[in-house]
DNA sequence: AACGGCGATCGAATCGATTCGACGAGGAGC
DNA sequence: GCTCCTCGTCGAATCGATTCGATCGCCGTT
């Protein structure tokens, strides 16, 4: 009892071949309801559960396993409505296909490298994680892995997921303007992990590891020209507030009239901060973000935000993912975001 | 060029056998530098980037995956700080394994079935699901795959890891109760995942899906003795919030001096509407969860709460698993809680 | 010089299923 | 009644690496 039946063993003791024991539990048309019922009932028997998938994967040459790569630490992304929408899409899709998530901590070096190496994957999707030189991507594609990567970089050969970050802050930007505002500040996501926090000089920014927070101030900069940024070391409310306390206490005829942060996140921590500092949104600053998040903790406040399908992102990754598989070559795919008007954007001061 | 390099293709390139080959890959001290260093370049040559986890893994008869079956949907799991916080501590035991781990949705039907029978798993842990009846688990079970089991059933064969809820519920109970409080009221997390909302009774009581919740309300029994216990649907902040409105919005001489929230997050919601109700906390009501979650977001206001070790689960859980894997038997595991008393418990209205 | 020992390399079996082509029997058509 | 076709079943090759035990050669010893 040591050893498991095989389909071997429950092929015997059913008086069939192995070949005809596959067909039968994999269903097929070819065999005789009566066959079928007398190899299942040997299996039954014989205590055999069905086919084991590591065999069964190297046969079909596929391990019925996708990776999904999520920045850094799989902690912070927890943290990240988005991030976290996106799995969901990603999960939603992959399990109506039967196919499984692998969760991989990318933008790291050890571990991830020695993993890919010894885990079975389909395909690959690099779901958040800057990665213009990223170890984990190279070694997948010699491997000849296939690949999706949401909002990541253009690479030959990877399927890419995007959405116009440029195009809805630039609306965002130009709602701001037609309002009439002059003097906006940006707080920023991180360009890069390495926990720095302050404003962004040009150096800092050729450096930047993420494509989608470069476009977010490219759209701002369509509309308002170059604009002060600030870079926050993750996306976080707390981190938000910290920034906004630099940005907004400061005499009133200095201060930004709108600050435009680059995610949702970050916008709540600004509220968080302008309430904590006495100040009136929209009145005496305006507040927009980006991603159209589930805020409804704040209460009555509406964040004027622009908002990016994170779920349908995600699912569009895993489709694309799939049909990798199954050896089609699907498009690359730039998916639309709206601009969504809050309560929280208005006139500025006079 | 259409079909990738084997391992026996390099070794012929090489000129040495397959098996050598093989041992110059792993690393085997028993191969020779010079020999491996020619493996290697003659691997270079033809693009070869190692070995097919696929075929390593039958071989082996281990894939390098670890399943976690959490909750229903992902989405929610993901929305729940301790669970997260678990996963984090699974994650980071497994990475240093190099052990993948994958994403499953447990207590739903058809999919999950599938994959298990597809996807190959070194072994599973129940996360956060209740399963007294869970199909996926018994098909594991027959399969032969080890699992563990976080604050799940007990189960013959399976490792549990586990916290005191009871202990810990029951310290806090005894706080209120030494401040003097005589009529608390329980605010409980799903009985199990049907969506329903109100006072539980004992019916409902005994169809419980989640131990962990039952222990829960038994600790709170064992010093105030029966106490009326609200469910709610889900746990979420709103969920806790409607619950609180109905259970605070009454006269203050039949309304309960305490809340016992089964969660913080729970307890949040009730902070929230207790503020809406314009209630004072602690002077009208004391407010205490469960969890020790990280609701920074709260501002000042400490929560009396449950603090548990999520994180150092998820890591006992993922070591027993790594154990299980190696062939070992792991004994089962309580995890100590500890009582942290805040600023939202205090003396009852006199 | 012969022998023993040791370490590097090789052969071959194995992991467990899938799948393609072949084969045989039974039924339909002429 | 004979042939042809079809449907169900079987054999055997294959997926790609790992690993145990055997072999072979080299070096040190007496």
């Amino acid at each position: 009892m040591s050893t498991r039946p095989t389909l071997a063993a429950v092929a015997a003791h059913a008086g069939v071949s192995p070949s005809t024991a596959s067909l039968a539990f994999s269903g097929s048309p070819r065999v005789t309801p009566g066959t079928r019922e007398r190899v299942l009932s040997a299996a039954a028997e014989l205590g055999y559960a069905g086919p084991d998938p590591l065999a069964a994967s190297l046969r079909r040459g596929r391990s019925g396993v996708i990776g999904a790569f999520v920045g850094e630490r799989l902690l912070y992304a927890f943290r990240d409505p988005v991030a976290i929408q996106l799995l969901d899409g990603i999960t939603e899709v992959l399990g109506s296909h039967g196919v499984g998530l692998l969760l991989l901590a990318g933008d790291t070096g050890r571990p991830s490298t020695e993993q890919i190496g010894r885990i079975p994957l389909d395909a690959a999707i690099f779901a958040t994680c800057g990665l213009e030189d990223d170890p984990a991507l190279d070694q997948l594609r010699s491997r000849g892995v296939p690949i999706v990567v949401v909002e990541g970089p253009v690479v030959d050969g990877v399927v890419l997921v995007d959405i116009d970050d440029r195009r809805g802050t630039r609306d965002l930007a130009r709602h701001l303007h037609d309002l009439g505002h002059r003097r906006v500040e940006i707080l920023a996501m991180p360009l890069r992990l390495d926990g720095r926090r302050g404003f962004i000089d040009a150096a800092r920014r050729s450096r930047a590891h993420y494509r989608d927070v470069r476009h977010r101030l490219e759209g701002v900069e369509d509309v308002f020209g170059p604009v002060p940024a600030f870079e926050t070391a993750s996306n976080a409310v707390a981190e938000g507030a910290a920034a906004a306390r630099v940005l907004l206490d400061v005499p009133a005829h200095r201060r930004a009239t709108a600050v435009i942060a680059q995610s949702d996140v970050l916008a709540a921590g600004v509220l968080q901060a302008a309430a904590a500092l006495g100040l009136r949104v929209p009145e005496d600053v305006s507040v927009a973000g980006f991603d159209g998040a589930d805020l409804s903790w704040l209460g009555a406040t509406r964040l004027t935000t622009v908002v990016q399908p994170s779920d349908e992102k995600g699912r569009a990754a895993a489709e694309a993912a799939m049909e990798l598989v199954a050896g089609g070559h699907p498009p690359d795919l730039l998916l639309p975001v709206t601009l969504r008007i809050g309560t929280t954007s208005g006139p500025p001061p006079s």
